[in-house]
DNA sequence: AATCTAAATGAGACTTATTTGCACTTGTGT
DNA sequence: ACACAAGTGCAAATAAGTCTCATTTAGATT
């Protein structure tokens, strides 16, 4: 149930030293609910909508407080603004093929990949933090609709 | 000489059906001459201290027709602002390390990791146009330094 | 259960990057 | 040289995100 649910993210929040505020728990639930990489004004949307009371300034201070805390992380499609999806794992780790056409964002991992990464990094005497890895193009459904 | 070159930018302007203006020359000019990935603002002082007369409105204008000639190319480092570095090659590609201490850029090409992304493309009947790949991290210089 | 207080929130002003409308130039084909 | 579409400058408009400050609230303390 909800309820169960709520007290569930209040924990995970309170476990990471931030106050279980019914915005918080109402912004994690939505992340939790979606695989969707939302927005900022469409979080702050889809909470309006579900009469959740929140402004703006506190969609953008959640999603900055839960970001440091790596429950949520901040992804940029280079379109301007910043989109936002749930992590589980703190060392959680995935890169993202974005349909140009749908908007479609498939996520995917490959250890081939990162494992080069870390060999480019050594050639040229760079200690790697984060990365992202965007490949742009047309998904399957959208090729086929063609 | 400068002349011999400003005809050739004018040249290259052509070729590409955009007119051959002082701001698009210059600002053509100031990219060829340098490594570094100017943001608009960057550029648009930069021109100023020739004594080159252009406006901001104009550098946003001319680095999008730029782009859309794949003349320039348009990185976004996540940090609010686009930068922009000019391409050689239509098809030339490379991607970036990035220090997060000294904002420093080192520019990678990996034909390993590039074949990766094709097969990921694969996997997913996914069909790629262009991609990204920013690590970010510390360099060399900066680690040493601490 | 009532009280306390630092942290969080809401409203709206503000900042910064980029875009746009419009009157005025300028590059280029004739 | 001329004509005129394309390009430019300026200032106003957007858009994403941040900040200030008065008010509320979570969670600790009596
Ligand atoms: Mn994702
Ligand atoms: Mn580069
Ligand atoms: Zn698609
Ligand atoms: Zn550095």
């Amino acid at each position: 149930m909800s309820a169960a649910e709520n007290q569930a993210l209040k924990k995970v929040l309170r476990e990471h030293e931030l106050k279980a505020t019914n915005q918080r728990v109402a912004l994690l639930k939505l992340l939790d609910a979606t695989n969707e990489h939302f927005d900022a004004d469409e979080i702050y949307l889809a909470l309006r909508q579900k009469q959740k009371n929140v402004s703006r300034a506190t969609v953008y201070r959640s999603l900055e407080a839960l970001v440091e805390q790596h429950l949520v992380s901040r992804v940029d499609f280079g379109d301007g603004r910043m989109r936002f999806e749930r992590c589980q794992d703190e060392d959680e780790h995935h890169d993202h093929l974005i349909c140009e056409k749908c908007g479609q964002v498939i996520e995917f991992f490959n250890l081939e990949m990162e494992a080069q990464q870390l060999s480019v990094c050594e050639e040229h005497d760079f200690t790697p933090s984060t990365h992202t890895m965007h490949i742009f193009g047309t998904c399957a459904e959208c090729r086929k609709k063609n």
